[in-house]
DNA sequence: TTGATTATTCAAGTCAATTGAATTAAACTC
DNA sequence: GAGTTTAATTCAATTGACTTGAATAATCAA
């Protein structure tokens, strides 16, 4: 993930780029909003808004929502995202399949797709991706596809993936960057799945008013996705996040917080109670029932997931904390409300607009649809090069 | 600590200000480095960086160091960083006395104070200040100095001090930005101790290479520095680092880090076995004897602190961890060679340039000197305006 | 109806980057 | 050691993008 910035310096043309994802990303959090207050809001003149919009619109990335009428002088005219304007491909690659969306510009799915895979080597990935561009290009007009983004579990060494831990056997040592954007050729973007998913929030989910927050991913195991204004903190080599083996104190027993707190160890924690939940909807259903073995665990989650979001808050001093992934809606409800905060924490506010933990929204298929995201918070959030 | 920004916008004026503190920091970082390097470095073309260069050498920031032949070609004028060019102020209050310090543009300390206060009330701080700034101008020339760095400790509410575990009283509500900047009259950063000792190890210290870094800070507790990229991570309330209350386990036991890993913690450990150390030097005579009092605590500090290593590392992905504060820098480092580290960790790379947890070199003033440090760390690295 | 207010556009001006050609000084080649 | 190659630097012209200030448009208030 490391790699030399040779493009740190500032010109007109980087300076418009810049621009433009300001005045898109004023657009996307306002809704509608007119050319005067972006000026205002952004430091830049009227006339300078006046001339990107007129830049965007003809793009198509923009379109006219009427005049709004806000007391005296000219109404201003408003504007909006135009979602058909462009459209993000989110790749989710897992050990047993590959998913697979499209997100237009106003964050919302327009296609979806699952391709077995029987190892996931590159070799069977790159080839079952060359199968789905064919598809993709006849979904949505290849040149509004801005860019692609790819959720992989981590962790990544220099180049491709490394460790023990993860389950893509295979993907060490390979540039993957160069990989994908040659097979898709797109721009790419890779993050872990738990990063990719906290995007999801940000461009249309919970976190769209955020900027600095945590969200705890449920996968096979359990992420963790830190955003600080705006943009993902990847460490200094793309592994930040890894939460998984965070040491818990239950009762006691110092357990690793993702053997009590992830898919599965629900399905250990169920298997023990002789209750078979290899089906997600079982899960649902068990939750649905109020089963005993399900609340005995939940509760146990909850203990553990406390203790993580405390650490969480004291460390990184977020907005809020987001729960989400790959679980039944109804359980990660329960899950949220029971967590355990600490009211001597410096995020213990009570004047705070919204709660300290908060419910994801965007449902199971938020890794990948996060990975789209990724592309799409590039539109909306200005960057600049890091520092050497 | 939050606000609203109103200057996300990009312009000439702004992009030349970017591009200024991309060569300074070129500069800073290589020490001595001709112009056609820091264009190949920043893609900017040599024009403009000669157009850049010019200017900083005659508003004095940059020197000639001869030219250096390397080969074929016309031999490369050298420039470094004129220290005597610019001044950075760095203030530290603690609750019985505030320090001062001077720093030149090359991080050198020109010049300390220590103001003892009886109350480090505000009112009785802004007056110390002020006197303080008399002497200060008779030190360095007035125009040279660049800003003021505030080191207090945390927590910060959204404007002032807050919560109750900080040791500050009567600074609560209070605009601390408008306070300093109107009694100094100079433009002012305010961090907490720990974060402003973390800038300190980059500006000047062990961290100079680094851009991705933790920093444990021994102050009355254990505070924790992040920076990302070149910047700290401040949190969505500027209170990001808060590590003391992090539960450990020692032994079966858990324990607060902090109660562990401190150095109030040192004094209640050595009057348990009957030894007083209320002074810092009786602290490295003991060490020097090897004391067996105190290696008990080591070990148990250490321990400690290996497991906060260990978190740090999972969360964050750092280039290393750095070790400082105000303790005799023996005892820092014989804690340093016995944290234990996981080897299972992301954070294991055998192919690392340094080690991964590192002792710092900015000695007792670390905050001090980091105060300004974050001064100085503006001038060397670029920032663009945060997401909205 | 008139004046105040706010949004927007028009036209000119400015700043700071880029581009391409020219100059300088060293090293390499024969 | 004369000529060629290479690299750094400067000179002069150009361009892109933002700002400025004046003009215009549409609404509210009196």
């Amino acid at each position: 993930m490391k790699q030399t910035h040779t493009t740190s310096g500032a010109n007109a043309e980087r300076s418009r780029a810049h621009n433009r994802r300001v005045v898109m990303g004023k657009i996307h959090s306002a809704h509608e909003i007119g050319r005067a207050e972006i000026a205002r809001a952004s430091g830049l003149t009227t006339q300078t808004v006046s001339n990107i919009i007129a830049e965007l619109e003809t793009e198509g990335y923009l379109r006219e929502a009427g005049r709004r009428v806000q007391g005296r002088g000219l109404p201003a005219v408003q504007y909006s995202i135009n979602a058909s304007g462009g459209y993000a491909l989110g790749i989710e690659v897992r050990p047993t399949a590959l998913f697979a969306a499209i997100l237009d510009l106003g964050g919302t799915n327009v296609a979806t797709w699952r391709l077995p895979l029987s190892k996931a080597t590159p070799d069977e990935t790159l080839c079952t991706l060359e199968h789905l561009m064919l598809d993709v290009k006849r979904t949505v007009q290849p040149e509004r596809i801005i860019g692609a983004g790819i959720a992989m579990p981590g962790p990544f060494g220099r180049t491709g993936l490394s460790g023990s831990a993860h389950d893509l056997p295979g993907w060490e040592d390979k540039d993957l960057t160069k990989l994908f954007s040659e097979a898709l050729e797109l721009p790419v973007q890779i993050e872990n799945d738990a990063n990719a998913a906290a995007m999801a929030e940000r461009v249309t989910g919970v976190a769209k008013g955020l900027s600095t927050y945590a969200y705890l991913y449920f996968g096979t195991g359990l992420g963790l996705g830190l955003v600080s204004q705006g943009q993902l903190i990847a460490g200094a080599f793309g592994n930040a996040g890894e939460i998984g083996q965070l040491p818990v104190n239950l009762d006691g027993t110092i357990a690793q917080l993702e053997s009590v707190a992830s898919r599965s160890s629900i399905q250990r924690h169920m298997n023990n109670a002789g209750i078979d939940v290899s089906e997600m909807d079982t899960l649902d259903t068990l939750h649905a029932a109020q089963s005993p073995a399900l609340s005995s665990w939940t509760e146990q989650a909850a203990k553990a997931l406390g203790q993580a979001v405390a650490i969480i808050e004291n460390l990184f001093d977020p907005q809020a904390v987001i729960l989400g992934g790959a679980m039944p809606s109804g359980l990660l409800k329960d899950i949220t409300s029971k967590i355990p905060l600490n009211v001597a924490s410096v995020s213990h506010r009570p004047d705070a607009p919204h709660d300290r933990v908060i419910l994801g929204q965007c449902g199971r298929l938020t890794a990948t649809n996060g990975a789209a995201s990724l592309v799409l918070n590039r539109v909306y959030t200005p960057v600049f090069g890091p520092a050497a």
